[in-house]
DNA sequence: ATCTAAATTTAGAATTATTCTAAAAAGAGG
DNA sequence: CCTCTTTTTAGAATAATTCTAAATTTAGAT
């Protein structure tokens, strides 16, 4: 592993709150200023191939990265907020329907955040 | 509701196979040859924010769209193929644990298929 | 019908995240 | 210190999607 993926791999571990190739990108400059973004990807979809870190894609939004550690998501369904959330763990009682063995699994909920609720009352208030 | 709306739904409830925009486009150019690419995404973000069909969007892949039926997917960790499977309805299970309402779940086990399996093989046996 | 306003479609340019390419640099092993 | 492999770099290229502004269609009111 070099310099570059393990202190990326500590970066996305780190963190709770699902970063861009871009800023990881950007947080990776501080340590080594002169790193350019081909490393950040080669080394991204390395450590994605190699199951050592969570990619989060959704509708619109670039890619995101996550920790491994067990956990599941709250997604904004019109801004993509993301939240931590843990609905516990799901694999026996999913394995047990499915024949294949199945490596993982991401579960994402879909809620409307609070400031998108509230953007939306504003609109209805709006339009009547 | 457009023409174009209306029958865009239709090819996306009638199919089983996960379509990406430009098949969708492909399909509809079969009912109206002048249309073009941006009134599909139009009507993609139109339906897909009004909750009338479903997207999937995954790592690499551009989105694909889905009916609503509920279902739930199995998706190959290498090649992003994707199957339909039915694992019941979490919904109440989920639902229990959390504060605020949920408006959908995804479900995306991950899993290798075979055709991949195979390829790993292969590779795993030149490389010895 | 006819007018007006709003919504939709069109064509094509623009954006943006990501990948690719080829050359340079860094590492690993003998 | 060679040789081979892997990684990084710089920058061009790609590809999906969005944006823009003008043209067209639609719907409701008159």
């Amino acid at each position: 592993m070099t310099k570059y993926a393990k202190k990326i791999r500590e970066i996305i571990e780190a963190s709770r709150d699902h970063k861009t190739a871009e800023q990881i990108f950007e947080a990776l400059k501080k340590t080594y200023p002169t790193v350019v973004r081909a490393t950040v990807y080669n080394n991204l979809n390395k450590l994605w191939d190699a199951g050592m870190i969570r990619k989060i894609s959704s509708e619109g939004l670039p890619d995101r990265y996550d920790r491994l550690e067990r956990h599941d998501h709250l997604m904004c369904r019109k801004c993509g907020r993301l939240i931590d959330v843990d609905l516990g763990d799901l694999t026996q009682q999913l394995q047990q329907r499915l024949r294949v063995p199945i490596l993982s699994y991401d579960l994402k909920l879909m809620y409307i955040c609070e400031a998108c609720r509230k953007k939306e009352q504003e609109e209805g208030r709006e339009e009547s």
